[in-house]
RNA sequence: UCAGACGGCCGGGCGGUCGCGGGCCUUCGGGCUCGAGGAAAGUCCGGGCUCCACGACGACAUGGCGGUGGGUAACGCCCACCGGGGGUGACCCCAGGGAUAGCGCCACAGAGAGCAGACCGCCUUCGCUUCGGCGAAGGUAAGGGUGAAAGGGUGCGGUAAGAGCGCACCGGGCGUCUGGUGACAGAGGCCGCAUGGCAAGCCCCGCCAGGAGCAAGACCGAAUAGGGAUCCCGCGCACUCGCGAGCCUUUGGGCGCAAGAGGGCAGGGCCGUCGCCGGUCCAGGGAUCCGGGUAGGUCGCGAGAACCGGUCGGCAACGAUCGGUCCAGAGGAAUGACCGUCACGCUCUCUCUUCGCGAGGGGAGGGGGCGGACAGAACCCGGCUUACAGGCCGUCUGAUCUU
């Protein structure tokens, strides 16, 4: 979006998706949201994607987390906080939310995270 | 035209806008190119490949398979044929080896269920009789009844009544001949026929199987901790314990190098800005190298039992051969969404036409709305099984109509 946006990239490994298994989290209509800080200096923002069996099949798997990874580069440029991963959980009706109510449970989900960082971090 | 049997195929097309994964190129802006299925699924069989085990052999156990002949890398798959059963038919179904190797089982009913058996009956003789029959002895297995099954069936003869008791046909058993690679089939002969079913209960026979699986396996290999080798620096003092090479000896014992342990002093490192001083840590410290190996990475990882088309052989499965094509491969795992349009299905509505007295039905055209299944490669092939909106093609069968 503008120059000062972060660097995007994905989760690959197990250990990544564990580790921010133990963070903070939100849940917001279809999606549960987790973000951990990683603790380096570098800027970028992660993110990875998680659909379990409850979702369905393959296939609907897949459609689950097409949904997600397009409401995230959509929303991380502009609503994520660097040095931090996040990973986007799937909840039962994720497959059947109209795409405005998606985008807003993602939305108002990284908001929640980033408040709470923040109040963390003050005192 | 209707009903049905069998086989094969498709799984929306085109254009546009945003996107996704691999590869190549890049002036780092991007560009080019390729990118799921018939089942990718279930993970039920068979293989390739990899490692482990192993005498390359045999036996046993366990598991699987089971008409015959072919096909195949192999199979529990496929093709053709045989036998049995079903259907008017096209066709469909069958774990379809062995029951005189043995063990076991055959419930209920029934007189009797594996060895034969006599309830109701039938017949003969004798006795009694109220002349209706009753009782006893014997002969029978035709009829009734039970059952999934009653130890051949039907008919004629025969008989006191019956019975393979005799005969004919059918069925069965045992040789013979003929046809077939074979399973089997056919012909004719002999035997009156004596000894059923379940092997999907155990079992016997024949055949096939060493085990694990791409998280297989191969290579590279950080940080941290730990192992080993070499080199350099340091390894000082006294005491105590301790061990005992050795020495002394009056044989009781005594002295005791070096290694080791303990704390103390000295020493060194670090911290408090240096020193003094204090705290803390250390008996070693440093350098280089080697090996194992974790995280992680690379390979395995797609030109093959490949696909398309032709020719030849074969009833077929399939094989041989010629020509052409390159066709996903990554990991927390890529193909989608929207718009337009065309085709398709359902539905609403309008117009025209046709059949009908009518309710209504058929056909053509216009407009609107809705819908498009089952499902996503994860090392790769061959099968099987299961799921699937809608649609197409071919061959054949039985009715019916027309000529």
């Amino acid at each position: 979006m503008t120059d000062a946006s972060p660097a995007i990239e994905r989760l690959r490994k197990r250990s990544e998706f564990l580790a921010c298994a133990q963070a903070p989290s939100c849940a917001k209509g279809a999606v549960v949201v987790q973000a951990r800080a990683r603790g380096d200096d570098l800027p970028l923002v992660r993110v990875g994607f998680t659909a379990t069996k409850r979702i369905g099949g393959a296939v609907e798997r897949n459609r689950a987390k097409r949904r997600m990874r397009e409401a995230a580069r959509a929303l991380l440029p502009q609503f994520a906080s660097p040095g931090v991963d996040y990973v986007i959980i799937a909840r039962g009706g994720v497959l059947t939310r109209p795409w405005a109510r998606l985008l807003d449970d993602v939305k108002s989900a990284l908001i929640r995270l980033a408040a709470d960082r923040a109040a963390t971090h003050i005192p």
